[in-house]
RNA sequence: AGCGGGGUGGAGCAGUAGUAGCUCGCCAGGCUCAUAACCUGGAGGUCGCGGGUGCAAGUCCCGCCCCCGCAACCA
């Protein structure tokens, strides 16, 4: 097997609420295929972020009293705290919009745009809520007047902005749609062309800096600030340390020809997103001359009780609440089997509940300790098992991203050895035979290891439990409490 | 209106045309190594409704009915 390189991004999340279950599924998807990559072999990058400007955060922190950068600074630190939080990846990257490289980036790919020449400046008018501070379409309309500020008569209101020629490139577009695997799942392909035979219009890409000072400055004008899209799309790039050589990448090795030219590109984004990340991004790219790409996949929303999760509601589940109750394991079980990869999926804490004791108390753990009892109890040391590949249906399972598939297959194989223990009664064998009963208590270490080792992807703190305990010969302690 | 998603045993879900499956609950039995756990068997389904294509349809096609989302916080 020879090794890849591969490139693995989230969305960045914008930093202007708390951590988002939906969030944590991305970033829990992201982190399981990062670490079944590496298991492969394979060498991984992969990037997380926060998307830190724009007029929403800047109006968020003069309304609370504070300074744009102490606001987001302290947003972006409760994100970063997501990665002990949700168990994530080691080498994860973090990178912020407001990091300096970031900011460079994202002013030089606005000059390759331009020197492409589809970056224009054009007088763009509308009615404009100043409550709001922002445009609003006709079709946003309450009885003529802004849905948020009904007290308000909409202005008529002429701004020069710069515009980015994504009209240019429906044929490009369509093209790179075509290809395999641009789009998974396969069904949002169909979206995504709707999207450009509905037309690609040229889209604003600035706003007016004395309108909008929290942003990335555009070159060469200083009253303009750049749209808090583009800034943002190009996030994806500067963390590899484009356009620059990279200073974090080993000695000699430029991390953006490594992992984003030769490598191979994974984003995962909100079903929302087809638009932002499949046509408006990847057009952005081609005016930079830059490589698509090549893979988005697309995941569905965590619903709560059948409906959107909302404040009002109270419905709302909190990502940083279940792993403090339960584990992050746990949450990632969750996520991993009981919400649907690409589909809506449902989170009340009846469900979660029930599959953690279902499966977690009384599968994983239950069959870890009645294995690893006997293993102490009659064995002399640890098994040592040979190395081996995962299953191909495992495999599988991880490399189109059903994730419940992957879940699915590891569970059966926890029932087939509890089932095997019932059936081969090692605990009776080893008092009739010692050396026939040592023999089959280790043959069901070995399977156990098996098991942990699959489950490094989903669950990595449970995996490294189980494979500890297999190879010292000791029962671990309680892997997954009961509750309640 | 339009767009998207969904309707599968009591509840919640998976299902990539070829004997309808998983978790929970219920009934009966087994085991005692284990976290009052584990194993076996059983009851319970006209896979929303009606057509169509196929040797074969929960799965593909057409029509219809019902539910959810599409203002904001929010992925």
């Amino acid at each position: 097997m020879h090794s890849k390189n591969v490139y693995i991004t989230t969305t960045l999340p914008y930093v202007n609420a708390e951590p988002h279950v939906g969030f944590a599924l991305e970033l829990v998807q992201a982190d399981m295929y990062a670490r079944y990559r590496t298991l492969q072999g394979d060498d991984v990058f992969f990037n997380t972020g926060t998307d830190e400007h724009g007029l929403k955060i800047y109006r968020k922190a003069l309304e609370e009293g504070k300074d744009p950068q102490a606001y987001v600074d302290e947003y972006a630190a409760k994100f970063r705290a997501l990665k002990d939080t949700l168990g994530l990846y080691p080498g994860l990257h973090f990178i912020r919009t407001t990091d300096p490289r970031h900011t460079a980036a994202a002013q030089e790919i606005w000059r390759r745009c331009r020197g492409s020449g589809d970056i224009y400046k054009k007088k763009y008018k509308g009615l404009y809520c100043v409550g709001d501070e922002a445009f609003i379409k006709e079709s946003e309309l309450v009885d003529g007047k802004c849905p948020n500020h009904p007290s308000m008569e909409p202005i008529e209101i002429e701004e020069e902005n710069y515009f980015f020629r994504l009209s240019a490139y429906g044929d490009r577009v369509r093209e790179y749609l075509s290809r395999d695997s641009a789009v998974i799942p396969e069904w949002r392909r169909a979206e995504a062309l709707a999207f450009v035979e509905r037309g690609l219009e040229d889209f604003s890409i600035s706003r007016v800096k004395e309108k909008m000072p929290w942003g990335v400055p555009v070159p060469d004008d200083d009253t303009q600030t750049m749209y808090v899209w583009f800034d943002a799309l190009t996030n994806y790039i500067s963390t590899l340390g484009w356009p620059f050589d990279s200073a974090q990448g080993k000695p000699g090795q430029n991390l953006f020809d490594t992992f984003w030219v030769d490598g191979e590109t994974l984003q995962l984004a909100g079903k929302d997103q087809v638009r932002f990340q499949s046509i408006m991004w990847q057009a952005m790219l081609m005016s930079a001359g830059l490589p698509t790409t090549k893979r988005v996949v697309y995941h569905g929303f965590v619903t709560s009780g059948g409906k959107k999760m909302s404040k009002s509601l109270g419905n709302v589940i909190d990502p940083l609440a279940i792993v403090g109750a339960y584990s992050a394991d746990a949450l990632r079980y969750f996520l991993a089997r009981h919400i649907h990869p690409f589909e809506d999926g449902d989170f009340t804490m009846e469900r979660f509940h029930e599959a953690y004791t279902a499966n977690l108390v009384n599968g994983i753990g239950n069959l870890t300790a009645r294995i690893m009892a006997l293993a102490a109890a009659h064995l002399s040391e640890g098994v040592q098992p040979e190395p081996a590949d995962f299953p191909p249906e495992y495999g599988a399972a991880l490399d189109s991203f059903e994730f419940n598939r992957a879940a699915d297959y590891v569970w059966g194989r926890v029932q087939a050895l509890d089932q095997k223990i019932t059936e081969t009664e090692p605990f009776k064998l080893v008092k009739a035979d010692v050396e026939k009963g040592r023999a089959l208590i280790a043959e069901l270490a070995v399977e156990l290891y098996a098991i942990g080792r699959m489950l490094n992807p989903l669950m990595p703190g449970t995996s490294a439990k189980i494979e500890e305990a297999v190879l010292s010969n000791k029962k671990p302690e309680t892997l997954f409490p009961r509750k309640e």
